[in-house]
DNA sequence: GAACCTAGTTCCATAAAGTGGAACTCCTGG
DNA sequence: CCAGGAGTTCCACTTTATGGAACTAGGTTC
């Protein structure tokens, strides 16, 4: 009868887990009815259940009686564990993306003036990229780099722009007008920029309040990368910055339908 | 034989929730053997209540099989909830300090250049605060303000101080100073600086990286903070915001004992 | 202000789900 | 290759969760 066929026996547990779910999930408090709709669990048991989460503080009510994360999550979140945490978030949309590319992802953020790699997925062919996880790159001349700085993510340290290859970006102006496309296409390119015989392309990711916090990229060797591959995987690479967006809680628009 | 005397029956859900705070509230990785021991519970309950949790989002694994707080945790505080839920979890405290001053308390955040009240508990005489939640009050003049300037959580604006009473610290050196002592002392007192008649106490809410997020402060009429209360009641305001900075996951000092 | 909803909690007999000891499987290190 | 620790799976036992019904607490209507 549920969605989910249970694989062994903690039927009270998953179904408070479900509740939690609902509760954690929910952009506002949600009421008891919702819940007993929305799990389809009897009026009893959900109260039994919630009185529990409750009592252990992972659930709390406001003064209308609707449920809200509780004291646990929010105690976690006050503690800075999230920051850490991002990569464990990111992991399965990385490696879903590694699977339909085969290529090398990573996902970068702004740490001063450069781009940090925080993870990776390594590419399914021999050639490929090397462990970059650790590694911080510049801004202007990464893909990841040009998203955040596109964004407002990350801000240019003040000297002139060093060149690594002979298409790397030096010229402000230029910069500016590669960023301004980064943003009306929504994804980044380093075509030969960084490194002689590299393209990576990537993507924003989104936190709730609109603002960038990282950037997932796509890379791989000139030849394996021609100008339809490339727009394929684009696209991919920017849904799954969505999705990933999404799960950190960013709504790009409010959509019509329950 | 437990510890506790469960008010109903919900054993498997309390014991799975015994376990995640187990896991969220530890600053490391959790292993399934410290779990066990300090859960008290069989290695086979144990397990399978772990991985109930760890199917529904609320606990995850590292590389070396040890426990973290899951996806669930991680996406509330990603998407922001921890902020409007400061008050939620401070309530406690509020009440406490409210029940053994007697007084009214408040807690304060910074707001641009003032000082904004978000929660409140009134006192328990005729003669107190009214509702200041959602107000906001000049940094120089209020403890709440005096907190947040001392440790850096707020910066003042340029113009010149306002001058509020007869009292009111309006030179830039006197302030300095009066920071100062804010910061030896661990607590601030505005004594009839923002309104004749009244007198504050406020003491600094630490969060986990060790900044000042907010301060909390009790306030009475001057003729009820006579200087032996007042050095009473400046300690447990220290005390309770020691609690709460602790609820944040704020650590002063490393602790001994299992 | 009495009758009538709706929302939620408590009760209780039933049976289903959780429990823990022991057996088993993996690792890791000697 | 064997010993020992760590964790998972099995399974008979029984404790614990379940859900319908009864009950309580607010709120609305007439």
């Amino acid at each position: 009868m549920s969605t989910a066929g249970n694989p062994s026996g903690t039927q009270a547990v998953d179904r408070a887990a479900k509740l939690l779910s609902e509760v954690v999930h929910s952009t506002v408090p949600v009421t008891f009815t919702e819940l007993t709709a929305a799990t389809g669990l009897a009026k009893s048991t959900t109260s039994r259940l919630l009185l529990a989460l409750e009592r252990n503080g992972l659930v709390r009510r406001d003064d209308h009686g609707r449920f809200l994360p509780g004291e646990m999550f929010v105690s976690f979140a006050w503690r800075g564990g999230a920051d850490t945490s991002l990569v464990a978030v990111a992991q399965p949309f990385l490696d879903r993306l590694g699977k339909s590319t085969g290529e090398t992802i990573n996902l970068g953020v702004a740490n001063g003036p450069q781009a940090e790699t925080i993870a990776q997925v390594d590419c399914a062919y021999l050639i490929g990229g090397t462990n970059w996880v650790g590694l911080s790159v510049p801004l202007h001349a990464s893909a990841i780099g040009k998203v955040l700085l596109a964004h407002g993510a990350a801000q240019l340290s003040a000297g002139p722009m060093a060149r690594t290859t002979d298409k790397t970006i030096t010229s402000e102006a230029t910069l500016r007008a590669d960023l301004a496309g980064v943003r009306a296409r929504g994804y980044a390119v380093s075509d030969e920029e960084l490194e002689p015989g590299l393209i990576t392309i990537a993507a924003p990711v989104f936190r709730f309040d609109g603002t960038v916090v990282a950037a997932l990229s796509v890379s791989a060797p000139t030849s394996r990368m021609k100008r339809e591959t490339a727009m394929a995987v684009a696209r991919r690479c920017v849904e799954e910055a969505a999705g990933l967006s999404s799960a950190l809680g960013y709504r790009p628009r409010a959509r019509k339908g329950a």
